[in-house]
DNA sequence: TGTACATCAGTGAACGCGCGTTCACTGATGTAC
DNA sequence: TGTACATCAGTGAACGCGCGTTCACTGATGTAC
């Protein structure tokens, strides 16, 4: 048992790989099993050798994406000042290039709104990925509370700049969200940050 | 030619309220042509005579949500001063209850990461819901871009709020991007907003 | 006002299609001797 | 090393199901006289 197994373990990667693209192009709903395989090279029928269901592998292929694009966009920034380290966050991730790159952009910001609707695996996959994210941020953004700002405001501006059909103003949101994450005041942690009535 | 018609118009507006919670609630991909016909009181079948397909309907539905989203949460801040309307609208915007309303809260943080899979219809009416919202907030928030990016910071910010599965995580995202929403520095317009290279 | 006919919003069965999943089968790989 | 048998990753047809859409039909509403 080592040839078998070691292909076995190839196809199985190839199979996360496709998926993890094919779940950020297509969305949750559009990541069907037998595009996936064949995506994969292989057919719809030896899917269930690899996984028990659909929803376990998409799981897989968004933790997979999400620990990816973590050391992508947020990570190898541990040298870098605080206000450099944001201004290198929002560079990296409110630009073009990531605005084009549908099939191989941060995880977050391709499934955002999804994740409420989705089951337990991929809420539980999104929410280890937010928290991954924020903890390797937080040193360089001032903290647990910055850090989950900073990529909400970069997840929702690329969400935006993506879904709207004028170019210039997608290019006007991706200017402006970097000018947002960029104008904080140094060094405030306090304040209630707005009240909680409303709605 | 009166009560038919009048009776018929009733049924469309049935017809788009129920499609604009379901298309919140659900997604793109979940609001159902019998499932909306359901929740308007009528069966599937009669739903050619108001729409010539399915498409059609989520536009209309999409456009009605903003535009009733846009006045309760980006509006009737015209006396109010500029920090004073950031902080309405994060105030407004980011909160439990407006977390718990899938199915009527903004269509933005509802479908973010959808519009760019959409078809041109949705995407449409998300481009015009945005300008519409950057023109009704711009004023009290310094400008357009400034606009632009508290929308997105509040989309993204109530997005990843409702998506992860962790209660204490999600209200320290709702927080931070209060936070971060009032903590710019007054008065700049200037300045590149960060590089535009990277990915 | 009353009567005969026309219209058409809404009904519910049926359609074609794509999807996730199941399953009998194949043939290369692995094991026993 | 060689041979007989066992395993199992992968194939491709088939399944049940839900969906968007179509269509013949119904009955209340509208029109003509």
């Amino acid at each position: 048992m080592k040839l078998r197994a070691l292909r076995k373990a190839e196809s199985r990667r190839r199979i996360v790989a496709a998926a993890a693209r094919r779940l950020r192009a297509e969305g949750a709903d559009g990541a069907g099993v037998a595009e996936v395989m064949a995506e994969a090279g292989l057919t719809h029928g030896g899917f269930y050798a690899h996984f028990p269901g659909r929803e376990a592998l998409l799981a897989e292929a968004l933790a997979q994406a999400l620990a990816v694009g973590r050391d992508r966009w947020f990570g190898g920034l541990d040298g870098a000042e605080g206000r450099d380290v944001v201004a290198a966050v929002l560079g990296r991730y409110l630009n073009p290039r990531h605005r084009a790159a549908l099939d191989d952009g941060c995880a977050f910001a391709a499934l955002a709104s999804d994740f409420a609707r989705a089951g337990p695996p991929l809420r539980r996959a999104a929410t280890e990925g937010l928290e991954a994210a924020a903890a390797l941020l937080a040193p360089g953004a001032g903290g647990r509370g910055p850090a989950l700002a900073l990529i909400a405001l970069c997840v929702g501006g690329l969400a935006l700049a993506r879904g709207v059909d004028d170019p210039a103003l997608s290019d006007e949101v991706l200017r402006a969200c970097r000018r947002l994450g960029l104008s904080r005041r140094d060094g405030q942690e306090d304040g209630d940050g707005g009240t909680d009535l409303g709605g």
